[in-house]
DNA sequence: AGTTTATATCGCAATGTTACGATAATACTC
DNA sequence: GAGTATTATCGTAACATTGCGATATAAACT
């Protein structure tokens, strides 16, 4: 019991969940903003203005450039991450056709 | 440990987050599809056309209400479902700032 | 080569989510 | 009132998420 059943559903149902669950966490939302801020972030510039520890803030990273919200340029040895604009133009369309189903 | 930190974020991404929450689950996602296409609906239309049990859907539309994105009017014995106009707006346009943000 | 710096990954504990069956609660029907 | 129909809630199992410290990996500097 309580697994998930994504397969009853279609793939763009998916697609919205799988987008949404990407901010559906304040620590995301804030990296995301964070980011758009300053154009280009590295995660030691994050640690340093989130109270998250450095693991916690990477594996936040990481999902965030799953989803492909972002990516990540590696610069001698740290990583320099910026929005994926393709993929953000994409879940902002996604996301308001969703939104404008309701007519006012 | 493992204990999410919402009091290091702000309301706003609090906000955004908890809103994004309620998308991040294809379930819900197909049942405001269905409550959007037919205006209002009951649970047991929902499980006659969504393959999980009376009592997951029960719980998945009771998320959706404490989010705010729906209400539930007792018709008898039953209740119909349908958009809380002014949540739907409300979340349409916070979410729709946020992705406004980056400009392309 | 050894040291420093930056990020990623592992292992684990605490908590949260998802799903179901069983049961309770409420309102019609006879 | 007994029976039926509809929805909510409880209890619980299986995962999943969040967070941290410790450790690994990779690049830059002496």
């Amino acid at each position: 019991m309580g697994v998930s059943k994504f397969e009853n559903f279609s793939t763009k149902q998916n697609l919205i969940a799988s987008y949404s669950k990407a901010l559906s966490h304040p620590a995301r939302v804030a990296i995301l903003e964070e980011i758009i801020k300053k154009k280009k972030v590295t995660c030691g510039h994050l640690v340093q203005n989130l109270s998250l520890a450095q693991s916690t803030i990477s594996q936040h990273l990481t999902e965030l450039k799953n989803t492909g919200l972002i990516h990540g340029d590696v610069l001698g040895s740290s990583v320099e991450y910026s929005i994926n604009q393709k993929h953000w133009q994409k879940q902002k369309s996604v996301v308001e056709v969703f939104f404008g189903k309701v007519k006012f």
